[in-house]
Order: C-alpha cells, then sequence, then structure tokens
DNA sequence: ATGAAAGCGCTAACAT
DNA sequence: ATGTTAGCGCTTTCAT
C-alpha cells in the first residue's frame, strides 16, 4: 500500500470506479451524478481521506477557497478584534485565510496586491487605514473582489465598511460640551486617513453646534510613539488657557493621557475629564473606567466578509459601502466641568 | 494591449525571445544562462511586472512560500503576541502565512493538517496546547516540517519550542512563600495541556521545598467561561482556611480575580495576594499593577519559524526542543502576609 | 547554453 | 448520467 502519498482525483476515481470527472461533479456538489455512485465516490473520498488540492483549483479559474487579510500589522487589540470578527465569518462562510503583514511598509502592500490579485486568494479584505491608490487600482483593473475595512470614503469604486466616525466624534464633544466643557483638547490619528477628518468635522460640528469656534492650539496630532502622547497632554496643560477635557481618536491615547496625569497628580475626571475612542477592552479595566465611543470592531469585520462573499459568487456585482453605528459608552472617567 | 491580463512566464519568454525554460532559470536563480539574455529576460519580468504563481509552482512539487498556522481562535493578547513573532520571522524568511483557526473544534485540526500537508503549505506552525496525537502522527508519517509552539514535552518526536513552565510556577510560588503565605490557591488552565501539568508540578515542588505538602481543596480549575473565575474564588473564600494569596495560570484570570475581590471590597495585596502568568500589556496598567510570570512569547514565535524553515530547507533534518525561559516580574499585587 | 515536452491536480467544455 | 480531453502556470527531465 502506497498510503504515505496523498490521495488525488485520480485515486479516488480508481477506487471508486469512475472516471474523474464525476468524481470532481461528487466534490463540487454538482448535480447529473446518480445517487448511489455519489454515495460510492463519497465512500472512497473517506477512505483515501481525500482533500481537493486548493492550487491545482485556483490555477484552472476557479476558486481556492481561500481570502487573502491585508493588515499594517499584528499583535494590537483593535487588529485582533477585527481579524476575529473576519476569521469567525470566514470559517462560516468555509474559506481559509491567509495574512498579508505590509509592516508599514508602502511598497509591499503593492507587491501584495499584486501577488495576492495571482495568488491563491479569491478575495482580498484590506484593513490599512491609509488606501494609496496605487495598489487599489490595480485590484480593480483586475476586476479582483476586495473591500476596504474601517475606511471612510463612500465615493471610492472600492466596497467599504466603516463606521460613523462623524456621528461618534459629534456624539463625544457633545457630551463634553453638555457637561460644561469649553475647552476641549483633542488628540488625532493621521490625518491623513479618511476616518480621521470625517472625527475631526464632528469635533468642529459639535462645537460650532454649541456656537463655539474651534481652537487650532487645541488640535495636536498623535504619532503613536508610546511617549509622545504624554508630551502633547503637556503642551495642552502649557497653554494660557488650558483644557479642561481631553478627547482622543484612539483608546490607547486616551489610557496614556489618563497615566501621564495620574503621574502628574492632575485627578481624571475631577481636574480634566478624557474621553477616548474604539472602547478596547482596558477601557473597563481602567481607573477611572474609561468613558468611549464603542467601535463595532468585530461586527465589522463580519460586515466585510459578507460584501466579499458576494462579490466572489457574483463577480459582476457592484461596490456596497456600510456604515456601522458608533455608540458613546459613558463611564467614569468625564465630570461636570464648574469654573471654581 | 492586453495589459489586463496578467503576464506569465509565457508572456515574459516571448517578450524577451527566449523559451519559457530559460525564464524559469532566471526567475529560480539557475546557472547555465548568458549573462546577456539574463538581464534581457529580467527587463521583460521588470516591464510585465511579473509575478510568479506559486500554487503553479507548489503544483509541480516545489515550494509554495505559504507556511500554516494553526491557533485555537484570535483575539487574545497571548495568540496576538505568539502571531507577531511568528508573523515577523515568516516576513523575514520570505514567507507567506495561512492561518488556521480551529474554534476548538478537534475535528478542524485534523482536516486542517491533512489539508496543509496534503499541498498547501509548505510546513505548519501548532500553537494549540492540547496536542492530540492523531493528526500529528499523519504530519510525521508524511515527514511534513512542523513545530509544535509552546508545548512542554521534550519527548515527541515533532519539533517543539515552549518554556520554562515547571520553573516559572516554582519561582512564583516560592516567592509566595517567602512572603509568608503558607495558603496559596490555585487556579489553573485545562489540566490536559502539557504546560498546565508542569506548572502544576512546579507549584507542588515549590511547596515541597518548603515542608508543605499542598491542600486539593485550593487547586481549582478554570474553564474559560468569563464569569466562571470569579465563583472560584468565591469557592475559595467560603473555605475554613481561605488561602492568603492566589496564583493564576495566565494574567486574563489573575485580573479576574482581582475584579473580583475588588467587588467584594478585598484588598489587593494588604487582603489577598495575587500572582498572574504571562505578562500580557493589562498586567502593568492594571491597579494594583500585576506581579506575574513573563512569557517571552513573541520570542517562543521567532523560534518556532526558526525550526520551521530549517525542516523545510532540510526535509531530513531531526526533531528540535526548544525552551525559553520565564521570569518573575514584581510588581505591586504581592506583600508580606502577617497572621495578625 | 537553450528549447521541447511531459506532467503536477484540478475544472470545464465537449462528447457520448 | 458519465467519460474524454484540453488546458491553468510552472518546473524538470531530456534533447539538442
Amino acid at each position: 500500500m502506497k498510503s504515505n502519498h496523498k490521495a488525488t482525483i485520480v485515486d479516488v476515481a480508481k477506487a471508486a470506479g469512475v472516471s474523474i470527472s464525476t468524481v470532481s461533479r461528487v466534490v463540487n456538489d454538482y448535480p447529473h451524478v446518480r445517487p448511489e455512485i455519489r454515495l460510492r465516490v463519497q465512500e472512497a473520498m473517506e477512505a483515501l481521506s481525500f482533500v481537493p488540492n486548493r492550487q491545482a483549483r485556483r490555477l484552472v479559474g476557479s476558486r481556492s477557497g481561500v481570502v487573502g487579510l491585508m493588515v499594517h500589522a499584528l499583535g494590537t487589540e483593535y487588529i485582533a478584534q477585527v481579524t476575529r470578527g473576519i476569521d469567525e465569518a470566514l470559517y462560516e462562510a468555509d474559506y481559509d485565510l491567509i495574512l498579508y503583514t505590509t509592516h508599514r511598509v508602502p511598497d509591499r502592500e503593492v507587491h501584495y496586491a499584486q501577488a495576492v490579485a495571482q495568488g491563491l486568494a479569491d478575495g482580498l479584505l484590506i484593513v490599512v487605514p491609509s488606501v494609496g491608490d496605487a495598489y487599489l487600482d490595480t485590484l480593480r483593473a483586475a476586476n479582483f473582489p476586495h473591500v476596504l475595512v474601517d475606511v471612510d470614503n463612500g465615493n471610492e469604486k472600492s466596497s467599504s465598511v466603516g463606521i460613523t466616525n462623524y456621528q461618534g466624534a459629534y456624539d463625544a464633544t457633545s457630551y463634553l460640551l453638555k457637561l460644561n466643557h469649553r475647552r476641549i483638547g483633542l488628540i488625532t490619528d493621521q490625518p491623513e486617513w479618511s476616518l480621521s477628518r470625517s472625527r475631526l468635522s464632528g469635533y468642529k460640528a459639535a462645537l460650532a453646534d454649541h456656537g463655539l469656534d474651534y481652537d487650532p492650539a487645541l488640535i495636536q496630532q498623535d504619532n503613536f510613539m508610546s511617549p509622545y502622547t504624554g508630551r502633547l497632554v503637556e503642551a495642552f496643560l502649557a497653554l494660557d488657557d488650558p483644557p479642561t477635557a481631553i478627547f482622543t481618536f484612539n483608546d490607547t491615547a486616551a489610557l496614556q493621557v489618563m497615566e501621564t496625569l495620574r503621574l502628574k497628580r492632575i485627578r481624571v475626571p475631577q481636574d480634566i475629564s478624557v474621553v477616548g475612542f474604539d472602547d478596547i477592552a482596558q477601557a473597563k479595566t481602567a481607573t477611572p473606567e474609561l468613558t468611549t465611543v464603542y467601535h463595532p470592531v468585530y461586527e465589522m469585520g463580519r460586515a466585510a466578509v459578507e460584501i466579499l462573499c458576494e462579490h466572489i459568487e457574483n463577480p459582476g456585482s457592484p461596490p456596497r459601502h456600510i456604515q456601522l453605528e458608533t455608540q458613546l459608552r459613558i463611564r467614569e472617567s468625564c465630570c461636570y466641568w464648574s469654573d471654581a
């Protein structure tokens, strides 16, 4: 017995005493196969523990059952949650997941897009906030199924799923305004990201609706270098008229703000209120618990998969855009401001 | 021009005016090609932005450049960090990563192992603590490159990389003992996992070295259902002679213990000391900061990739076993116990 | 040094 | 309802 050699359709065909096309039909669940023969083939498959070869399948132009996921890097809570939503939905749809981590090297993104489009995957999920048009054009030109995850530009010709960034920031800012805060410091993410721009608009709009103008001195940009956020807080504090509340575009930054404040013995929320964005796990375990804007990361992942599957199964289908709702989660890091 | 169709070796061959075999030689950097021809082919490749098709390559029996990663589920800090180490090392070695999440369904594990060994990937990384021998035998029989990550049985015929689980638990327990604790509650992970068994031995050994016997009533098993850990704490508290310290086999459980204790207004560390295992990010941000055993997750991932690559490049190579060192990280969640 | 040709495992016409 | 056959893009003998 040569059982150490992996079984192919040919082996199954021989074992079942039929032709390879019949086996293929059974494997793909196609009609026009006599029930008894179907059964016989299935038994042979079972006996030989046959698993169809995905690359061979893809090679002849049909589905491989694999979809690609392109992300900057692994290891953040945010990515972990998005990935979880994607993975679970993919599992239910019976797809495997191939991971492409760009490590923030833009060149890789272009290269990957090509590789993926030629490669094993039937479609691509893109969780890279700064979507350079370069490789998107490649994908669109090849009519390769793909969806952008967590971007905010509905005018794109690519499908996308995002959240209500504008509304989320608007809600958070309004909440602070209602608590009588008039000087609200803002720490933004990369301004090139469409979602940052939307959130910034939301912040400004809330201010405007309260008859307030925004103060450029109160808008600072985070650069994701860990100790940096603390400096921004110090810059705020050094102002003649420092903010009484700080709103950040991600929870990690908010948590760092709180930590910086704690080290400076400035009380949260009594002296300064803090609001974050995302609602990561640590937001609930922090002291005080962080008030933040809930970002439906997990659901976003699932929605993206749904759209992608539609594109894969239905190649001509037009781009779709889904926007999931954010939600203000009021906890302990904010309180009413009274000018004493 | 038909540039919307992706370039194949045939296109390159035509463009360079040579045969496909020559192109193949250039692509694979084989000898016996005249320098000028090599250059001409390279230019053609460049011009057509040719990317070799991996599945076609793999189909004829050579490397696919893909390795599989099998994990239970995504979304935990632990997995995120292991994956990060693996991903980065793989990136440097120029491999793609295909992810298999078993969702704790044993059947999926067997199925994946088969699928992978069938030819999708060149090798498999297994981060599934409960290693059922069933599919391992399949892999070994097929002589398929694979390495077990974070397991603890060096007697296996499969390569593995793990940590000093015994020593880690021994150190943590000894530390508590040195702080005069005599009743140390233990919350273990699944006892089927080899690493849990090693840690348990470490715990018992430390006790024994202090002339203490272990009390079965103080050893409880976590079941990973969020509210459950709290019950275990209550069970401890209900004892006639409750523990003065609690040691858990993962930080998530330790954090939940602390939360439960906080809700019950039992002070940590004054009333009860707590020690975790893993040293996840939240351990440092918790209040009080969690004392825990550092688990070199990231390095473990990298080490696993190193071994796997060796197996792939060198098919006959014998199994290797690496054990990385843990380290007790003393922070704020423990203090000296004096029977008042 | 280079090319022709035979597959790898599979699907999709095209027979029958 | 079932079988035959022609590729998919590539590597690898085997010729030349």
